[in-house]
RNA sequence: GCGGGCGUGAUGGAAUGGUAGACAUAACGGACUUAAAAUCCGUGGGCCCUAGGCCGUGGGGGUUCAAGUCCCCCCGCCCGCACCA
């Protein structure tokens, strides 16, 4: 009996596809291509269960169309600039360029380990000149069409530190490390000007037929387009510099219930009135410690600060209402100052609630009577009949709105507009280990780009992580120039791009990832748009998005003519796996724990240990299972087999122990199949009649299953079709000719089948079946689709929506014959009771209802 | 707070509005074995259990000849929120 030797197996094979370099993709462009593109990783230096998943899924695509004929494009790289890098310098001392290619070298170890058919050729890292020079000169296109620009924005600033902290460095309005108060500051910064696409990048999701519902209503609330009004509030009193506030809002039609202004901490009119105002400042530093994110700005306690202001209402004459600044307005967003309408907005009412301000209904619901109508703490934000709007009362909402925009206009107080909630993308960031922005500070010339001859500026080595702050800003030399202007002493830019930037194009390098100027228009135009992307649902906005734009913009300069980037989108769920704890609460390992029936103990102290929830795999819980013991234990094979059953890709599935078992046994299973010694020659021709003929028709219907489900991403479902024909194999008996070749008819399908899924035991058992040529150049096997339908069908039948009996009818057979022979049923005959039916629902082939 | 997703046997899941639970995992029973593992065969939603029947897709309502699937309301859990990638 021949052991399933799993390590051997697939070292052998890897070296076979890598000595043939299987997995090129070929210059030919006149051969229908495929571009499959997993979101290359960041290099933390080993691989866990949530790559494994991803290359798998893209493996299987990759191998199946590259199969069916198609030249395709699979290749690997490095998302290699980033955070973790400087931490790992300033925690351990490590440099963060040797840190990254260290891990860099090691996953490509234990990538290899995974047999995945990818072009190595192409493998890039974003962290080598050689990548991110030909971002410089993107975004020095981009400054000169007016696509870049510099403002000053907000940023999360540790004191202690010195240092730009990002969002998930604040933990709970503090630094991460240093526990400082994080307070926010303005920085210049860089900018792409991303919302120059707002209306297209909205508009062209409707283009994005495979991508997932779910994550195009991401990106379409992102946008937030918002249709309203800019409406101008003129100040009743002259004790700061300014006369009228402008608010935007989506609400006209509320206006007559407008009970306050508020205005956000950084507003214009908020810092005038600090000027004077001591408590002005103490509240505008409080809300500054907010921190950054919006997540943080909406859910804290809404709290406003009262300037003693007032603005005039722009209807109704002497009506004023008081101006308040506010820790919930957004500079960012619409003007940055809004009209509180308490009654119809659930944050102006808490607001209002809290600081005793007027709560006026405007819109009255449908049916309800206006004297029972009273808000108290819960706002109304649905349809209904405006009430206290002068003229308007009795208008619908959404006429409402036309008539207040009219009348707005008509007053010269206020504008149709149209807002978006997207911003543009803010690019800079005060780090190190990211691609330098290639800008040179005059004091007489300003912000002047690095001349494109001097291109790239690359980081300097020698850098020092031990004092606080940037260390491209502490380095002695490096940021020192001279203007390419004036030729006078100038100063580098010491931020780097944001890595999203590296993301946003990668795509494109790998078409042509030797290129001198990034890509060629020719490589790029055919081997775009990526037919198929996978990746983390995390990414479903920004990523996606910045990609989005980038190839836009990239448009605009003369790069390439394309419009979207990624035609085909599946969005992977996350591993998890059950989370254990002992006694004290500590987090354990799945490896230190072992199970008993219901119960687990600790391995080596044999305490019990409590089995907690099923969660993402993280270190900090410990639940995680480290991807290179598994192949070496199981076999690559058997964690990828694993990786697809069950769950359907785009859902979280949970890794465990029996799965892994499960999917080994079976692989055995199919190899003992395929080293049947009483297995007909190569070649035999399978049955087209007579006793075998089932186990062919199995085949047959294996192969338009799985290919199927292979062409619909659904591989629980395809790993299902090859345990249904392997069962189907097992199950059939007897040694007649017809039989065995039936039987290595299907072993042969079941092998060709699998290959994508596992695909090392796959030419191992080809080998072994006698085929000379690798399986990976053998082509796909393709369905006759006459021997997929069944003759007869098993058909239900019901009374009254509940299933009776079953008959067996003839495929296709007439109507009328179906409901004489559905009539005709002992058992239905007697739930009818003599009655006639009052009618009969026949559906073909599928079911038939009498009703009564 | 806003936005998005998910909820079906003990478990992962399957099911163009048409026989709910394909396929697998765990469990149980049997065969083989001195024994165990492996392997093979079988049982496998719940209840009443007699042919048979009743109830079942988070909860409640609705549309339909027919609802896991479509519509409305509610509950629970998970994810994202612009400087993590």
């Amino acid at each position: 009996m021949v052991q399933y030797d799993a390590p051997a197996i697939e070292k052998k094979w890897q070296t076979r596809w890598a000595e043939a370099n299987s997995f090129a993709a070929s210059s030919d462009i006149t051969k229908p291509k495929y571009y499959v593109l997993e979101m290359f990783p960041y290099p933390s230096g080993r691989i866990h269960m949530g790559h494994v998943r991803n290359y798998t899924l893209g493996d299987v695509v990759a191998r199946f169309r590259r199969a069916k004929g198609f030249n395709v494009l699979h290749p690997m790289g490095w998302d290699a600039f980033g955070l973790p890098a400087e931490n790992a310098a300033i925690e351990r001392g490590a440099h963060p360029g040797s840190w990254t290619r260290e891990n860099i070298a090691s996953m490509r170890v234990q990538l290899k380990s995974m047999g995945l058919a990818y072009d190595w050729d192409r493998e890039f890292a974003t962290c080598e000149p050689d990548y991110y020079q030909h971002e410089q000169l993107m975004f020095l296109k981009f400054l000169e069409k007016g696509l870049a620009y510099r403002k000053e924005s907000w940023v999360n600033w540790d004191p202690e530190e010195n240092t730009v902290l990002a969002n998930e460095q604040v933990v709970d309005g503090r630094g991460w490390r240093s526990g400082a108060i994080v307070e926010r500051r303005r920085l210049s910064q860089w900018f792409l000007k991303i919302t120059e696409y707002a209306d297209d990048l909205l508009a062209s999701i409707e283009t994005l037929d495979r991508w997932p519902e779910r994550v195009r209503l991401m990106q379409h609330n992102w946008i937030g387009k918002s249709e309203g009004a800019r409406v101008e509030f003129r100040l009743s009193g002259n004790t700061v510099p300014l006369d009228a506030i402008e608010v935007f809002t989506t609400r006209p039609d509320t206006l007559f219930g407008a009970s306050f202004i508020a205005v956000a901490a950084n507003h214009p009119l908020a810092l005038a009135v600090a000027e004077n105002s001591k408590e002005a400042v103490d509240f505008i530093a409080e809300c500054a410690k907010l921190g950054t994110s919006e997540a943080a700005v909406e859910t804290a306690k809404k709290r406003g600060f009262d300037t003693g202001l007032s603005v005039e209402h722009p209807l109704i004459s002497g009506k004023t209402l008081p101006i308040h600044i506010a820790n919930f307005v957004l500079m960012e967003y619409g003007t940055g100052a809004i009209f509180g309408c308490p009654a119809h907005d659930q944050r102006d009412l808490d607001f209002a609630n809290a600081y005793n301000l007027p709560v006026t209904p405007v819109v009255l619901p449908e049916n309800t009577d206006p004297t029972d109508f009273i808000i108290t703490d819960e706002a109304y934000t649905g349809p209904g009949t405006l009430i206290n709007s002068g003229d308007w009362d009795g208008l619908d909402v959404e006429s409402g709105k036309q008539v207040a925009l009219d009348a707005l206009e008509g007053l010269g107080a206020g504008t149709r507009e149209t807002t978006f909630r997207l911003r543009d993308w803010g690019v800079s960031r005060q780090r190190y280990w990211g691609c330098p922005i290639p800008i040179i500070h005059c004091d007489d010339c300003g912000a002047i780009p690095v001349p494109v001859g001097n291109l790239p500026v690359t980081l300097p080595e020698d850098v020092d992580f031990s004092k606080p702050g940037n260390p491209l800003a502490n380095h002695p030399s490096w940021k020192h120039t001279s203007c390419p202007s004036c030729g006078k002493a100038a100063i580098r830019e010491q931020d780097t791009f944001d890595t999203f930037f590296e993301s946003s194009w990668y795509f494109l390098r790998y078409a042509d990832p030797k290129s001198a100027h990034g890509f060629s228009r020719e490589a790029a135009e055919y081997w775009m748009p990526v037919d198929q992307y996978i990746g983390g649902v995390e990414h479903a906005v920004l990523h996606l998005l910045y990609s989005r734009f980038f190839t836009r913009a990239l448009g605009e300069v003369g790069y390439l003519d394309l419009a979207e980037p990624f035609a085909g989108l599946m969005t992977q769920g996350m591993v998890c796996h059950q989370t254990y704890q002992d006694k004290d609460g500590k987090w354990l390992f799945p490896t230190e724990v072992t199970q008993n029936g219901d119960s687990w103990r600790h391995g080596e102290t044999g305490e019990a240990v409590r089995a907690g929830r099923i969660e993402k795999m993280s270190k900090s819980k410990r639940n995680v299972v480290d991807p290179e013991i598994i192949i070496e234990t199981y076999g690559a094979d058997t964690a990828r087999l694993f990786m697809l059953s069950d769950s359907p890709p785009e859902r979280d599935m949970e890794w465990t122990e029996s799965g892994v078992e499960g999917a080994s046994r079976f692989l055995k299973r199919i190899y003992r199949m395929a080293n049947d010694d009483s297995l007909p020659a190569t070649g035999t021709t399978p049955p087209t009649e007579g006793e075998g003929i089932e186990l062919v028709r199995a085949a047959h219907k294996a192969m338009y299953g799985l290919s199927q489900d292979i062409e619909g991403l659904r591989f629980n479902r395809a790993v299902a079709q090859l345990h249904t024909l392997a069962n189907a194999i097992t199950d059939t008996k007897g040694a007649s000719p017809s039989i065995t070749a039936a039987r290595r008819f299907a072993i042969e399908t079941l092998v060709q089948l699998i290959s994508p899924l596992a695909p090392h035991i796959a030419e191992e058992m080809w080998n072994a079946l006698g085929h000379q040529t690798m399986l990976a150049d053998s082509g796909w096997p393709t369905a006759d689709e006459s021997l997929i339908a069944d003759n007869v069908i098993e058909i239900a039948v019901q009374v009254n929506g509940k299933l009776r009996d079953t008959i067996t009818l003839p495929r296709d057979c007439p109507k009328q014959d179906a409901e004489d022979a559905a009539l005709a049923s002992p058992t239905i005959v007697r739930y009818l009771d003599k009655q006639a039916p009052k009618r009969v629902i026949v559906v073909p082939n599928r079911i038939i209802n009498v009703v009564v």
